[in-house]
RNA sequence: GCGGUUGUAGCUCAGUCCGGAUAGAGCGUCUGCCUCCGGAGCAGAAGGUCGCAGGUUCGAAUCCUGCCAGCCGCACCA
C-alpha cells in the first residue's frame, strides 16, 4: 500500500516538474532515521535535471505536498524532501485491508496463467541425504510457495539421480553387504555405510568397479534381473527420502529421474538420448572431438568451453540427459519459466546447456534459469564425514523438547509436545538455511544450528505464539470498528509500516529468487513486535484502545503467519 | 592460465541490483529490566581503514578499472 501512495506522489511531482513519475518513484527511499520522516525524496538528481537549485526545488515540492492527501508534513533537510504520512488515516485503511484480505493479503495476480517449473532437491539415489541436500530442497520449496502466492502455477519436480555409474556402484554394494533381515531399522544409516564402504574398498579392490560397470551395462541393455534389483534399490532409497520430505513438509508434483522411467518403470533414457543426438546432429551442432566423442562448440567470443554430448565409447552424459529431459518437460507442460535449483558448481554446465537450447532453436530457450546456491562447507560424502540430515534433525528435536520442558511445561496439557518440538526444530533448520543470500556458502556450525535465540526460526515462531496468546485471551471476534488514531505510538507506527511493506517484500523475493528477503523482513517485524508489547499493553482498561490494538495484533499475526508459511516454517499457536 | 563468485564489528550476516543523510542486526562479552497479554523477550554499553589502490560524482560499502585473498568451475563424473 505504501507503494501506491508513492506512485501517487510521483505523479504529483511529475505534474509539478515534468519529470516522469516512474523515475521519481524510483528515487523514494526510507529515511535513515525514524525522526526524519516516513518517506524521503532525495532531490539532487531531479533538481539537476531541470537545472534548478536543489534547495529551491525541494522547497517548491514541499509547498506542493502540503496539500496532498495522506501527508501530514513535508520538510526540507539538506537536499532531501522528508515526508511524513498522516498516520491515523493510513493505519485505518491499511489494517482494514489486511483484515479483510486475510490469508490473501500480499498475494497478487501477476502470475495468473503462467506456469513455472521448479526442478529442485533432486538427490542422487546413490548418495545419502545430507545437510547439503537441504539447501536445494528448502530453497526450491520456498520459491515454489512464493511464486504460487503471486498467482503462478507451480510444478515442483524432483529430478532424482537414479541412473548412471554411481547408482550401479551402490547396487553392487547393496547386493553384497546390505542386511535385509531387519528392514525397519536405520535403513538410511545402513545405506550410508554401504556408500562409505564401497568407496573405501574400491581403492584396494578394482574388482568392484568392474562389477559396477557390468551392472550399468546390463541396466542400459534393459536386462530383466538387473532392472528388478534396480527397482528394489530405488524403492528402498526413495522410502527414506520420502520420510525426510514428510518431516520438512515438502511436496513434489512429480518424481522424475534421470532414468526417464515410464509408468511401468522401464527406463527410456537410452532411446531419448539417441534421438537427442540425432536431432542435434541434423541441426549441425555437433562436431567430432578427440577419440570420436561428439561435442558442441560455442562461439569463441563467448568464451564457453565445449560441451560433450557423447563420449568416445558411445555412451551419453549428464548434459545429454539434461537436453532430453527439458524436451520432455516442454512437451508435457509448455512452461513459461523453468527454474533449476542446483548448486553453484554447476554454473558452467547450465550456461552451456542453456546456450545449446538457444542454438538448437528450442522454444523454451530463454525461459530457463539456474537458481544457484552456495554449499555447506566442511562436509564430504566420500570420506564419510558427511552430516546426515536426519541426525541433525533428531538433535534439533531433542533440543527443542528440552527447551519446551523448561520454558513451557504447561504445553503438554493442550498440545503434543513432540509435534511442536518437531515443528520448532524444522523451523530452526529452515530459517537457518534461508536467512542468508542463497549464493553464500554456509559453514556447518553445530552450535549455530542448535541455537534458538536471536535471528532464528524459533524467535519468529515465538513472536507468532505471543500474538496468538493475546488473541486467545481476547477470546472474541475482532471488533468491527476501531479508531486508528489511538495507535499513536512510534512502536505501533513502525509495525504499520512493516505491514505495508509485505507485498513489496514478497514480490522482491520472487523477482530475485531470494527467499532471504522475506526472512529478513520477518525478523524486522518480529523485533518491532517484541518491542511493542514490551512497552504497551494490548488488552487494557480502555475499550477503544483495546479494540484498536487487537486489530493491529490480528493483522500482524496474518502477515507473520503467511511469511513463515512461505518459507516453509510452521506458524505455531503455542510452543 | 582463463571464467565466475565472495570479501562489511571478535564470529555469522543485512545493506550493493537502482549511488544519498551519522554504515545496521544477531551471536559472544559487560550492565540493567518479570506485582504486568509468554523473558525463546526488551533496553543499554563496548566493538568498523565497508579487502587494497585509483577513477567517475555535489555525494561511493554501492558504479568503473586494476590489484590482493578465499571459494567454485574449465571434455569423456553427475
Amino acid at each position: 500500500m505504501l507503494d501506491e501512495l508513492k506512485k501517487e506522489w510521483a505523479e504529483v511531482v511529475e505534474k509539478e516538474t515534468g519529470i516522469p513519475a516512474e523515475e521519481v518513484f524510483s528515487y523514494f527511499e526510507k529515511p535513515k532515521k525514524e525522526e526524519m520522516g516516513d518517506v524521503a525524496l532525495p532531490c539532487f538528481k531531479l533538481a539537476k535535471q531541470i537545472k534548478e537549485d536543489v534547495k529551491n526545488f525541494a522547497e517548491r515540492l514541499k509547498n506542493t505536498f502540503s496539500t496532498v492527501p495522506f501527508i501530514s508534513s513535508a520538510e526540507v533537510v539538506g537536499g532531501y524532501l522528508n515526508l511524513r504520512i498522516e498516520r491515523a488515516s493510513f493505519t485505518q485503511k491499511l489494517l482494514k485491508k489486511v483484515l479483510e484480505e486475510g490469508e490473501n493479503y500480499g498475494s497478487s495476480k501477476e502470475g495468473d496463467g503462467k506456469t513455472v517449473l521448479i526442478d529442485f532437491s533432486s538427490p542422487n539415489i546413490a548418495k545419502p541425504f545430507g545437510v547439503g541436500h537441504l539447501r536445494s530442497t528448502v530453497l526450491g520449496a520456498a520459491l515454489g510457495r512464493i511464486l504460487q502466492f503471486l498467482g503462478y502455477k507451480v510444478i515442483g519436480i524432483n529430478y532424482l539421480g537414479d541412473w548412471g555409474a554411481q547408482v550401479a556402484k551402490m547396487m553392487v554394494a547393496y547386493q553384497k553387504w546390505f542386511d535385509k533381515s531387519d528392514k525397519e531399522k536405520d535403513t538410511i544409516k545402513k545405506l550410508y555405510e554401504l556408500y562409505v564402504r564401497f568407496h573405501k574398498e574400491e581403492e584396494e579392490n578394482p574388482h568392484l568397479a568392474q562389477e559396477a560397470d557390468k551392472v550399468l551395462k546390463s541396466l542400459e541393455e534393459c536386462e530383466k534381473k538387473s532392472l528388478e534389483l534396480w527397482r528394489e534399490f530405488i524403492e528402498i532409497s526413495m522410502a527414506e527420502f520420502r520420510r525426510i520430505y514428510e518431516i520438512l513438509g515438502v511436496d513434489f508434483d512429480e518424481f522424475a529421474g534421470e532414468s526417464m522411467c515410464d509408468e511401468k518403470g522401464a527406463p527410456r533414457c537410452i532411446e531419448r538420448m539417441d534421438s537427442v543426438i540425432k536431432e542435434l546432429a541434423e541441426k549441425r551442432l555437433l562436431t567430432e572431438g578427440e577419440g570420436g566423442a561428439l561435442i558442441v562448440e560455442f562461439d569463441q567470443k563467448e568464451k564457453i568451453p565445449p560441451l560433450m554430448m557423447r563420449k568416445s565409447d558411445g555412451t551419453t552424459l549428464y548434459a545429454t540427459r539434461e537436453v532430453a529431459v527439458a524436451l520432455e518437460r516442454w512437451r508435457k507442460y509448455k512452461f513459461d519459466r523453468m527454474l533449476y535449483v542446483v548448486g553453484v558448481p554447476q554454473k558452467l554446465h547450465f550456461q552451456q546447456v542453456f546456450r545449446l537450447f538457444e542454438m538448437a532453436g528450442y522454444p523454451f530457450a530463454g525461459r530457463c534459469e539456474h537458481i544457484a546456491f552456495g554449499h555447506y562447507l566442511g562436509m564430504s560424502t566420500r570420506r564419510g564425514t558427511m552430516v546426515l540430515l536426519e541426525e541433525v534433525l533428531n538433535e534439533l528435536i531433542e533440543k527443542a523438547r528440552k527447551v519446551i520442558e523448561e520454558k513451557n511445561p504447561e504445553l503438554l496439557k493442550v498440545e503434543d509436545p513432540n509435534k511442536v518440538a518437531k515443528d520448532v526444530a524444522v523451523g530452526a533448520l529452515i530459517f537457518n538455511d534461508l536467512k542468508n543470500e542463497r549464493i553464500k556458502d554456509v559453514v556447518y556450525d553445530e552450535e549455530r544450528f542448535l541455537s534458538f535465540d536471536g535471528e532464528t526460526g524459533p524467535y519468529l515462531q515465538y513472536a507468532h505464539t505471543r500474538l496468538c496468546g493475546i488473541l486467545r485471551k481476547w477470546g472474541k471476534s475482532l471488533p468491527r470498528e476501531f479508531d486508528a488514531k489511538l495507535l499513536s505510538s512510534d512502536e505501533e507506527w513502525r509495525l504499520v509500516m512493516n505491514l505495508s511493506e509485505f507485498s513489496r517484500t514478497v514480490k522482491n523475493a520472487a523477482e530475485h529468487r531470494e527467499p532471504s528477503r522475506i526472512a529478513n523482513y520477518l525478523i524486522e517485524c518480529a523485533s518491532n513486535l517484541n518491542l511493542f508489547y514490551q512497552r504497551h499493553r494490548v488488552l487494557c482498561e480502555e475499550n477503544n484502545l483495546t479494540n484498536a490494538r487487537i486489530s493491529l495484533v490480528a493483522a500482524l499475526r496474518i502477515v507473520l503467519a503467511k511469511g513463515l508459511e512461505l518459507l516453509g516454517i510452521k506458524p505455531l499457536e503455542r510452543m
